[in-house]
DNA sequence: TGCCAGGCCGGGT
DNA sequence: ACCCGGCATGGC
C-alpha cells in the first residue's frame, strides 16, 4: 500500500518530486545546530549565517568556548542575528548547560543516552528554548523522531485547511506525527519541503498560495 | 521605506 | 489557558 500514512505522506511525495531532497539542517556539528536554532528565532536565516560565520572564525562554536566568552564580546559576534543582547545571555547559559552535560563536545554525545521526553523537558526548562527550538534540536541535532512545527508549517497547512485555524503548536505537531512514519529522515525532509513551499508559494503577505504545486494532491478544495 | 524573517519570555487577563 | 508588548538586525 502506498497511502498507509495518509495525506501528509502524499503531500511529502509531491513536494519531494517537485523540489528534490532538501539538505537540512545546514550545520557542521550538532552544537552548531543548537546555536543556529536559537539565533534564528524570528530572524531570517541569512542574518544567522553571518553570525555563525563570525562565531566559527572566533573559535567560539564549541560549548566551553561559548560559555567562557565575555558577554560583551559575544554580543558583538552575534549582533547580525538580531535581539543580540537577549540571545547572547541566553545562548551563553545554554552553552554552559551543554558543557556541564557533555563537556566541550560539539557532537553532544552524552545526550544520546537521555530519553527523548526527558531531554525535551530539560531543553524547555532552559530560558531561550521554546517548543520549536527544542524540537529542532531534538530532530536535527540529536536525530530524534520529533516533528518540528514552525511559522511556515502552520501557514502552509492552515491555508490548505489541513489544520484548524486556531490549533496551537502541539495540535499541529500531533496531526503531522499521526500521519507520517516516525522516521527522522522523513520528518526532517518533510519539514524542509514545507518551508520551501512556503517561501516560494505561500508568503505571509499574500492572501493565499498561488500556483500551488499541491493542487494535484489536494484537489480544488482550497481553503483561503 | 516600511515590513518582515525558520520565536520566546514575562506580565496581564 | 490565551493575549500582548518587547526584543534588533539586514534584505527587499
Amino acid at each position: 500500500m502506498i497511502n498507509d500514512y495518509g495525506i501528509h505522506m502524499q503531500i511529502y511525495k509531491a513536494l519531494r518530486a517537485r523540489f528534490g531532497h532538501r539538505r537540512w539542517w545546514p550545520a557542521e556539528t550538532p552544537f552548531e545546530v543548537l546555536t543556529g536554532a536559537v539565533l534564528t528565532q524570528n530572524t531570517s536565516w541569512n542574518n544567522v549565517e553571518t553570525a555563525i560565520s563570525g562565531l566559527r572564525r572566533a573559535g567560539c562554536m564549541t560549548p566551553a568556548a561559548m560559555a567562557a566568552m565575555p558577554q560583551g564580546e559575544f554580543q558583538e559576534l552575534i549582533r547580525p542575528a538580531g535581539y543580540y543582547r537577549q540571545k547572547a545571555a541566553r545562548l551563553k547559559r545554554i552553552a554552559g548547560w551543554v558543557e556541564a552535560k557533555c563537556g566541550d563536545d560539539v557532537d553532544m554525545c552524552a545526550l544520546a543516552a537521555v530519553d527523548t521526553g526527558v531531554l525535551r523537558e530539560d531543553l524547555l526548562g532552559l530560558k531561550g528554548i521554546g517548543p520549536e527550538t527544542a524540537d529542532s534540536i531534538l530532530l536535527y541535532a540529536l536525530k530524534r523522531p520529533v516533528f518540528v512545527v514552525d511559522a511556515y508549517t502552520a501557514r502552509v497547512l492552515g491555508r490548505h485547511g489541513l489544520i484548524s485555524p486556531q490549533s496551537g503548536y502541539h495540535e499541529i505537531q500531533a496531526e503531522c506525527e499521526a500521519n507520517l512514519p516516525h522516521d527522522v529522515d522523513i520528518f526532517s525532509d518533510y519539514h524542509a519541503q514545507l518551508v520551501e513551499l512556503g517561501k516560494r508559494y505561500c508568503k505571509r503577505t499574500e492572501p493565499r498560495c498561488n500556483d500551488c504545486p499541491l493542487q494535484p494532491v489536494l484537489g480544488t478544495a482550497e481553503i483561503d
